[in-house]
DNA sequence: CGGAAAATTGAATTTATTCAAATCCTGTGG
DNA sequence: CCACAGGATTTGAATAAATTCAATTTTCCG
């Protein structure tokens, strides 16, 4: 919640600095934000669930969200975390599909909603809300493909540290000394993430609390020394 | 080159049938082909490189491609691989990036592509293709995502299945038994698409070749009985 | 204060990698 | 036509990384 930027009161939108819309024209995101829709968000709760019907487009305005892949066998895989201004729900609206995931909110939050046929519109009558989301679709899927290199050919340390640095720089803020990650996250969710055991990422951030690269509490983490964790994550 | 449908010259266009243009009408197909350059591809040579400024957007014809990520320790991943009608070099182009990944042929073919500021008229003319392009990207982006869980939480033996399974699959022809894989592909090339060592690779497709599931030669895969595979991937 | 979820940590085990050789193809040049 | 060079594949043995199993401890909330 210290996520949400003032700047998008002063600018009179609250829509203005989301990924999708932010260069929409004045008009245009009055239009937008008179047919949203909003949905506060109670921490633990699900927006849409893996499966469902795609019958709504997301973005969240305030708190954050994890999207949960579930396999047929019940292990999960934290695939994302949304932060303020991004959008979610989005490709299983464009594809028709249902949702491949599942949106769980990780604080309180807000999101603004947009029934599927609402959306159709705005999209043909702003063709530049289509070039953004293909711009945002095609952004994530290369950051996905890099992960997935990360997780075929590096080792669990390298990665969890990557994980971290990622979580951290969340709002695209540079990364300080001391910067804390400001949601609440649990060993078992950065294992999830990492494609490791919440065993293996206990052991490898309790040997960097010894070394001072971290601080640590329940459901807490401050990168003491995010420098020394690229390094790690690095290689240099 | 089996894989290219006698339909598309039937059709009178080479692009009819390609994901991306597939569904526009006559006319504009006629004016995509006509503004198209040919590129013919010598197996093992590569049409763009991981790292070059994206200036092209192409579609393949005939043959085969593969998508390769390589780490700056000089890993590789093999992303994915693409067949006759499917596009590639797309997201980079759209998002003004460089190319993320390396397209290497792996066997002759055909491509045809279009620069940069084409695409972006074509784009701006034909307002179908952007809804198009969305469409795939998010179907690729909702691919990988099962894709990541998979390398997450499966052992190699599933995912090699279910790789074949999926190189088997290509063209969306059902899979039955004694399907061959029709372009040339290394036990190292497996490695790279499934996150492990070819030696792994070798030792699995060895026992399923001794249990007859697969037939195997040098750069070449027949699957003989792919339920079977299919039960090694799901776990019925 | 009590209970439950989160985190830590040791020991045993497993899976897959790494290291190290052989062996098998296949296309090429003699 | 055949030998051969080099890439592809196979396979064994040793090793390493991470998981699994099993408690125990810590922390937070009510």
């Amino acid at each position: 919640m210290r996520w949400i930027g003032k700047d998008r009161q002063i600018n009179g939108h609250i829509l203005s600095g989301t990924e999708i819309f932010g260069n929409l024209a004045e008009e245009a995101l009055d239009h937008v934000t008179r047919v949203s829709h909003r949905r506060p968000l109670a921490a633990g709760s699900s927006l849409f669930r893996q499966g469902d019907p795609a019958d709504a487009f997301c973005v969240l305005l305030e708190g954050g969200i994890k999207m949960v892949q579930i396999s047929p066998e019940g292990q999960q895989v934290v695939l994302r975390y949304i932060g303020p201004g991004e959008m979610f729900g989005a490709v299983a609206l464009f594809c028709r599909t249902d949702y491949p995931a599942t949106a769980v909110a990780v604080t309180d939050g807000l999101a603004a909603i947009w029934s599927r046929d609402t959306a159709e519109m705005l999209l043909r009558r702003y063709p530049e809300i289509g070039a953004n989301a293909l711009q945002v679709v095609g952004g994530r899927l290369q950051e996905l493909q890099s992960r997935y290199r990360e997780l075929s050919t590096e080792n669990v340390e390298r990665r969890v540290a990557r994980t971290l640095l990622r979580l951290a720089a969340r709002p695209g803020r540079p990364v300080a000394d001391d910067t804390r990650i400001d949601f609440p996250i649990s060993r078992q969710d950065i294992a999830e993430m990492t494609g490791t055991t919440l065993h293996t990422v206990s052991r490898v951030i309790s040997r960097w609390e010894g070394l001072g690269l971290v601080a640590s509490g329940r459901m807490a983490l401050v990168l003491r020394r995010p420098q020394a964790l690229s390094r790690i994550a690095d290689d240099l």
